[in-house]
DNA sequence: AAGTGCGGCAACCGCAAAAGG
DNA sequence: ACCTTTTGCGGTTGCCGCACT
């Protein structure tokens, strides 16, 4: 467009809020016609508006696929996730969010959920604590532990944007080499490209991110404590964890195995999660995974547990020593 | 009751990328 | 390959309604 067609010169052409007359005629016009270019569809239809205005109209605010209203905590929640990993891509959070236009997040964002982050002292560009909140930690043994809590996330986050940008490379240059065969093309990479506003990938990254570092940090702590030679953790001289994740369309599967010098410790672990966010369940072998952690590496590793499933949004049914975690706002 | 300030949101603006000739 | 047109996007503006004085 360069230098605005219709907002700039024309005379005769209409702007301001739209009546219910003109959204009567443009949803009439499209409906018979559909918008087709949006230059010539002005005067086709008998409005006295540019092109662009109508476009804007009818994206914002008369397409019938649009849901308005407050959003929920969900919405809010997935805003917020999406904005630390993609920044004031507003039409790419939009994408992961059914019926909400990038507009509408976009002021949502702007008028409430940027106030309520700074409220709680993160810095809604960077969704890092505030430096004053850095600034006063001062050796507080509490303070640095939920320092390495955000330094974790914000590895995450890193991590997970450097992942995305490999997929997204990865599927630019496949998608050079996609079958024929019809039938063939129905993988599941293709059904993610083809529906990708319905399955939100990049949480599925976050996610799966996340919970990487969350698992090597554990491993580091089981690790370091059982290398501690006046600390073994309660007699095991020897620990392995590893764990395996399966990401898919409604969350992610975690199966993780923790290995100690007798079978007692051997345990499994399954977690799905799902972007209804309640469900998480996991199931161990003779131990729970909450007990084992809590048991060999103290609190440190539930609070970095805990302040990564808040952060992630994740509802955890663990047993005891972990309780349901509130959301984060 | 009138004036003022503020928040929320629809709409505008201008730039960049994509598409078309 | 280049130019023009169209579309998409993100930042910003300005109007409207509400709360407060």
């Amino acid at each position: 467009m360069g230098k605005s067609t219709c907002f700039a010169a024309a005379s005769g052409i209409k702007r301001g809020p739209w009546t219910p007359e003109e959204d009567r005629k443009l949803l009439a016009f499209i409906q018979l016609h559909g918008h087709g270019s949006w230059s010539t569809l002005p005067q086709k239809a008998g409005l006295k508006r540019c092109g662009k205005s109508c476009r804007l109209r009818w994206r914002n605010y008369l397409r019938p696929d649009i849901k308005r209203g407050n959003f929920s905590l969900h919405e809010d929640q997935t805003i917020i996730q999406l904005h630390a990993l993609l920044g004031n891509r507003w039409s790419a959070i939009a994408a992961h969010l059914p019926k909400r236009t990038d507009n509408e997040i976009k002021n949502y964002w702007n008028t409430h959920l940027k106030k309520r982050l700074a409220k709680i002292g993160f810095d809604p560009v960077t969704h890092k604590p505030k430096t004053a909140i850095l600034g006063s930690a001062n050796g507080d043994p509490k303070r640095l532990s939920n320092l390495s809590h955000i330094a974790q996330w914000e590895s995450a986050r890193l991590q997970a944007e450097a992942r995305l940008s490999k997929e997204s490379k990865l599927h630019k240059s496949s998608a050079h080499q996609l079958p024929q065969d019809p039938t063939a093309s129905l993988t599941h990479d293709h059904l993610h490209h083809e529906f990708a506003p319905l399955v939100p990938q990049c949480l599925d990254i976050l996610r799966a991110s996340a919970w990487e570092s969350l698992i090597s940090m554990s491993t580091k702590s089981l690790s370091s404590a059982a290398d501690a030679p006046t600390n073994h953790i309660n007699g095991l001289d020897h620990v392995s964890f590893g764990y395996h994740h399966d990401v898919h369309e409604h969350g992610i599967n975690i199966i993780s195995n923790f290995e100690g010098p007798t079978s007692d410790h051997q345990f499994s672990g399954m977690m799905e999660c799902d972007d209804s966010r309640a469900m998480s369940s996991m199931t161990t072998g003779s131990l729970g995974l909450n007990e084992l952690i809590g048991q060999h590496c103290g609190n440190e590793c539930s609070e970095l547990f805990e302040a990564l499933q808040q952060y992630m949004g994740f509802e955890v049914e663990v047993g005891d020593a972990w309780t349901s975690s509130e959301q984060l706002l």
